[in-house]
DNA sequence: CTCTAGTGTTCGATATACTGAACAATAGGC
DNA sequence: GCCTATTGTTCAGTATATCGAACACTAGAG
């Protein structure tokens, strides 16, 4: 759990914590048992936060939340990265467009980071919240991994039965098919939902790898009624979930848009509001010098 | 130098180093020169940052720079801290409307952090840019205190000669002329375009304290062509700075704009510039919930 | 190709930050 | 106003991160 500098990966969770609450603000005490960090190490770490502008504190309250230090350097990772810009003009039209809510995310290590949003939230997913991180397992984030190596592809996997070996071969399936695609298709069910509720409780508290755990067993196992791998164009669906890669100039995925939302849509609608956030990501991959992985098999559609 | 938390501290300064220095990345040595810590130390935190995705890491160059996690909490900060969006409109409306450039910028310790920035910047100032930090030395910063308490005065007065009586009583007497005027106005000169040269090369090197110490004794040489106590309206006058604060609930200055520009203005031109700013940022402080502070002097009760 | 300049990693010895419980100081409830 | 619950601070012992130098490793120049 401690890495080799412990105390800025503590530091750091206190402000990822932050970040996926930022609504409220936290006492001392509330982010210690939340965070599961001594007292006394914590108060010597936000004190420096707060020396540094990075945390804000209500001497009234006796409450943390995030400062105004922490806005100059997003500022300046955001002007960094120029993605983020050109993709946040597009989500705005791909919102409008469709009458979807459009999402930004990013993978960071094992999970993925929600980081901007447009349009109306329709449905009131928890892990579609930006400052949100949603563990990165199957069936999530296949965007993220469909055109990464096998190393990439092992990863995703995790802990998986190894011996199972028809789930591995349906996951590939599903890989291949997003990359004809250029897309990631799935359905709202049940399962999802669950998932949500279940993340509201590890925002609570972050630090419980039991949790964590518990999580992306369930996310594993939304796999059945989750994907879209044949859509009938006359049917109706719940609703989807539509994911598509954004490439940087070594052919990793920078970022993702996903749009939510086509409650009650024929397979048509689906379909064509895939079409169109491909194309989009396909732009904003040009606009910011990215580059497409060549597939091994067939050409990205 | 090194707090109770000295890897959360360093950590930060990493994060403050690349959000001054946002134009380039930078490689571990380079960070450890520039930030006098041992590579090895470095090491350690760089990689947990970069673990959480506070920090990007290109493997190409084995440079470090702010990565995406970074803007998600400056997203989740500005969204906690709903004057910084108030006041980006108002800054808009100012720089068009007055032909300047208007900076925000907050005061953290001893130092004033530069947020965000609206309009052409018609002086090519370093202390200017988003993201940089400025001491908070007499004259600087005179917003900030000029409404404080007395405590904060001093402090604000830092280590400048005790027995000097008379800059004291001229400071205090600038101050006053602040509150009456509800902003500050200083004009262009020489010694300020030296201390923005000095700047640079403190920005380059952060944990050199000598060259601190040094910009903020060329600060306090400012003081003799920077006041403008009584502007004559009819007089031109080479350029200014005006200041003004937006205040909190408490009271406290939570926020300035800062009007730069008025190149061969009129005493007349400054003035207005400034009634328009300090109009403003009143206004944002009612919009935000703030209490400007009673004088001290003449207060009933 | 060889050489150089620079980068990042390894390693044991030392100093230092972390821990945990008891303490003190605040805020909230009636 | 008093009491209670909770907050945040203090302190010494122990575990641990940090330091500095020497080590690999890459990239680029001649």
């Amino acid at each position: 759990m401690s890495g080799p500098a412990p105390a800025a990966e503590r530091a750091f969770a206190v402000v990822t914590y932050l970040t996926a609450n930022a609504r409220r603000s936290f006492t001392l005490s509330e982010l210690s048992v939340a965070l599961g960090i001594n007292k006394a190490s914590l108060s010597a770490i936000l004190a420096t936060l707060t020396d540094g502008g990075y945390l804000a504190r209500n001497s009234q309250h006796r409450t943390y939340s995030l400062g105004p230090a922490m806005i100059a350097a997003g500022l300046a990772a955001a002007a960094h990265n120029p993605v983020f810009e050109v993709a946040r003009v597009e989500m705005e039209r791909l919102a409008a467009a469709t009458a979807c809510q459009c999402v930004g995310s990013v993978a960071i290590g094992q999970e993925m980071l929600i980081l901007a949003n447009a349009g109306e939230p329709t449905l009131r997913l928890q892990q579609m919240a930006p400052g949100q991180r949603v563990p990165l397992t199957p069936p999530y984030g296949e965007v993220f991994v469909a055109w990464g190596s096998d190393d990439e592809v092992d990863e995703w996997f995790g802990h998986l039965d190894k011996t199972d070996a028809s789930a591995h071969d349906h996951l590939r399936a599903v890989l291949e098919r997003v990359r004809q695609r250029g897309c990631a298709i799935n359905l709202l069910s049940d399962h999802l939902f669950a998932v949500s509720r279940l993340l509201v409780e590890l925002d609570a508290a972050p630090h419980r790898s039991d949790l964590r755990s518990k999580v992306s067993s369930i996310i594993r196992g939304l796999e059945d009624d989750y994907e879209l791998l044949d859509a009938q164009p006359q049917d109706n669906y719940r609703g989807a979930l539509i994911a598509a890669p954004v490439f940087g100039p070594d052919g990793s995925v920078i970022y993702a848009l996903t749009l939510s939302g086509l409650l009650n849509a024929t397979g048509r609608q689906i379909l064509d509001a895939a079409d169109m956030l491909a194309s989009t990501t396909l732009y904003i991959t040009q606009q910011v010098g990215g580059r497409v992985p060549l597939p091994e098999t067939g050409v990205v559609g």
